[in-house]
DNA sequence: ATTGAAATGCAAAGAAGTTATCATTTCGCC
DNA sequence: GGCGAAATGATAACTTCTTTGCATTTCAAT
């Protein structure tokens, strides 16, 4: 949800300087639902989860951010009470960026303001993608579409780690619906399927989006 | 999808005091799929349909904006390349907003960039909800959602003048399953069922999302 | 090497949605 | 009032996904 709109390493030091770096320890939650929204947050290291839990205890995995990634913007500027739930995954340094700071920021240059329409354009585009996704594409498009979207991010840019449950998650559909896309596309020769690993054989095929 | 995050009309004054207002005969294209994102659009009067043309000629309704609402800020800010049409429905009347004339606004009066904001989040947390209950909520909760959060836009606030096509389009369904779901829905009174018209019974009732 | 937990594979029954087709109702218009 | 187009109602065959349950494979820790 939030790929392709990471702060720089220039516009990290900027926040670092104004502001103290928190640390989370794995599992800890970082934001509940419901919450209020009096700040928003800068991932400087580690992995943020960003999902929904739902009373039947069910979660639905919205995101998983990385360094450079800014999230919670949608409360703080809506005044909506907050709509997900955040849970460092690892060991994790943020930056809470409240009012005042991001007056600061946007009085000192008028880019940050542009640099933030840019990151909450950048998520609501990938979202409207996902639902247009959800109804015109069939499960085993969607799921090569979201391997390849989620390669590119990767280190080697051909592997994706992550569990078929996990998987599944994403996408909103059962393990074996999932299951039965991931052998589809084995069967096809466009991915090798590994433990708690999918690898894409050819990243530079057409990802069906756009 | 742009509900409640609305321009005053004292900000619509000052827009049109910046820029000159242009028109749209009903039916006409505001911006096809592909186009650059060069400025978006702020509605002054009328109505705007947004929505995806696929290929076969299908067509996947967003939203359909009135007096008011923004659009097109997203490929305005990505650089990315418009991914929905807009068609004007009635005659309609808006106002282009470029770079120049942003940076102008946003000069004179911060303000701008936080409104700005604020419309992009409430269309994010919108576009997740929808997301969120395609994957929780069968097709009757879902509807009602929907018709209750459409009817708060209306005149009365408690008829949705659409049929049962346009319903099935925007809840990403066949007509099929949306005449069955409206049917339960007036089966058990929450809504009556006219011709190209829903009254809601109750619509105090909760509606499913949140 | 063994063992236990996690991940994956597989199959059957049932729920829910889609497409396609045709009948019926409603409304505007002459 | 009658007509025609649009909207709605209804039905059936088909497809897809889910749930459930269990077998198998993989990995890591002892």
């Amino acid at each position: 949800m939030g790929e392709g709109s990471r702060l720089s390493l220039r516009e990290l030091a900027q926040l670092s300087a104004r502001a103290r770096v928190r640390r989370f320890a794995d599992g800890q939650f970082i934001q509940h639902q419901g919450d209020p929204g009096d700040a928003f947050w800068a991932v400087v290291a580690g992995h943020v989860t960003i999902g929904r839990y739902a009373k039947d205890g069910s979660f639905t995995l919205f995101a998983v951010l990385g360094p450079g990634d800014l999230f919670g913007e949608l409360a703080f500027f809506t005044g909506i009470p907050r709509q997900v739930d955040a849970l460092a995954s690892g060991e994790t340094q943020m930056i809470a960026i409240d009012r005042p700071l991001l007056h600061g920021l946007m009085a000192a240059d008028v880019g940050w303001a542009e640099l933030l329409l840019r990151s909450l354009s950048r998520q609501l585009a990938s979202a409207l993608d996902t639902i247009d996704a959800e109804r015109r594409l069939n499960t085993v498009d969607r799921l090569a579409a979201m391997l390849a979207a989620m390669a590119r991010d990767s280190a080697d840019g051909a592997t994706v780690d992550a569990t078929q449950q996990q998987l599944a998650d994403l996408l909103g559909v059962s393990r074996v619906t999932l299951g039965a896309a991931l052998r589809e596309l084995a069967e096809a020769g466009r991915v090798e399927r590994g433990y708690g690993q999918i690898r894409l054989c050819d990243p530079s095929q057409p990802d069906g989006f756009n």
